[in-house]
Formats: structure tokens, C-alpha cells, sequence
DNA sequence: ATAATAATAGGAATTATTACTATTAGAGCA
DNA sequence: TGCTCTAATAGTAATAATTCCTATTATTAT
């Protein structure tokens, strides 16, 4: 993978922000940097990063956003104001006993709670 | 919400099935049933039964499945053969943990898991 | 049976994402 | 510093998934 200014500039919006932002909004967001930069630029760049496992990619409902912290962490999801909340790896246990119970090893770390957080 | 043939049919190909089929999937089956059952037709049904809690809504990936198995359970992805298993309900103690520890009520139970599985 | 209206079929519109191709720009080397 | 190779890009078209719209149909209560 060659050096390309965009992105640089793409992955670094993701690091910049702790929003979970779509595809859609890091583009408009690259367009100030860049004016010319074209979504299919965007797309790509955020699933190589993800490959590489710069990124993550999490699911939000039927949306898809990135998430430029890759420390160990999960997601709850209020269903009322659709924001997503960071918390602290939930998942070590479940791991272990996933990988022990059916053979699986898990790769994605990353888990989106749904329901109902404190303000609703 | 009134009775509706599309509406059983739907609901009733969805629980004899143990793939977790996608929307489009559902709507071919439907199809051999109701040669003239629309798209739009099986897309409302399914949110309204996901919304009534009858059938769960789970995400593969990029693509949205539906689940007329209701029991807690939750979702091994294999990112290697795209197998979904099901699994006994891990996530029993991760309500507990999150409701005492950031009073988020989890609403949804079902997680999906993405890792190799032991065919790979 | 009739009336009221929820649900449908069919198709258009929208949104998210991927694919295509001529052009541009990193990176190694002369 | 300039040349060459080719990965990456811009711009656009194409595809896929989902939602929206409206005239018609079908269910339910009376």
C-alpha cells in the first residue's frame, strides 16, 4: 500500500473525531481538505484501512460507520436517540468461552448493544 | 395491526427456516405463494413483526438477515465461509454488568460474534 | 351486505456502495 | 533532477438495498 494524501487525510478525520462517523460524513468532511475527492476514494481508503486493522468498522442499526479508536472497547446503541456510547471491553470473557465451547475464534472484539440508555 | 395473508405467509416462511434469510430471500419464497406479492410488502412486514418483537432483525456483515427464532440466543460469523451459527445466549451477564455499571437497559439480546470458525 | 380504512401491488425515488476507465501522482532509480 | 512504472485517484455509471407513493384490494366491525 503506497503513501496517498488522501488517505492520510481520511484516516486522520477518523482519529480526529470520537463521533462514529459514516462514510458520507468523512467524505464531506475530506471535501474541505480536498475539494476534489471523490466518495469512491472514501470507500476505498476506509476498507483498506479496515483490513489493514487500522479502523473499525462497526454496525449502527442498517448503518455503517468507522471508528478510528481500535483500543479493545464496545458499543451500546440507544434505540431512543441512536447515539453510540463507548464503554470498556465487554467481551473477554465471552471470547474465551466462545473460543473454548465452539472452536471459534474471534476476531472483531467490537460489540453493539441495543436499547435504552439513562437519558430515555 | 390487521390480519393479512402476505403477512402470515411472510411470517411463517421465516420460522420454518433455519438460514437466516435476507429480505430478498424471504420475498422469492413468498413469491412461489403469492405470484403477486410485491418487495415493498415483505420489507413492511418484516419491520412491523421485528417492531412487535415476533421475529429479530440480525446484522451479517454489511447485510441485513431476519431470525424467527426469538429464543435468546445469539451469532457466530465465520468471515471466512460467511456461516452464521447459533449459539446459546453469551450475553446473560453482560446485561447485568451494563445496566448496574452505565444504567443502559439492553434491549436487544442477540450478538453476532465475527471470527473463524473451525472449519478454517 | 355495507362502510371504513388498513394493507397491498406496482413502480418510482432514494440511499449506500461498488465498478469502470482515463488521468494523476507516489516511489525507486538512472 | 528527471524518467519510468504503476498504484491510486476523480468522475461517473452501475448496482443493490430499501423506502416512498398512490390507486386498488381486502379485512373487520356493524
Amino acid at each position: 500500500m503506497r503513501y496517498s494524501r488522501q488517505r492520510e487525510i481520511i484516516y486522520n478525520i477518523l482519529i480526529e473525531t470520537n463521533c462514529h462517523p459514516t462514510a458520507d460524513w468523512i467524505f464531506n468532511k475530506a471535501k474541505k481538505l480536498i475539494p476534489k475527492i471523490s466518495l469512491g476514494t472514501v470507500y476505498r481508503n476506509l476498507s483498506q484501512l479496515a483490513e489493514d486493522g487500522l479502523i473499525h468498522v462497526i454496525q449502527d442499526g442498517n448503518v455503517i460507520r468507522y471508528d478510528g479508536n481500535i483500543q479493545d472497547h464496545d458499543h451500546l446503541r440507544c434505540t431512543e436517540c441512536h447515539t453510540l456510547y463507548d464503554v470498556e471491553n465487554l467481551t473477554k470473557n465471552l471470547e474465551k468461552k466462545v473460543r473454548e465451547r465452539y472452536q471459534f475464534m474471534v476476531k472483531s472484539t467490537s460489540l453493539t448493544l441495543e436499547g435504552i440508555c439513562s437519558k430515555h
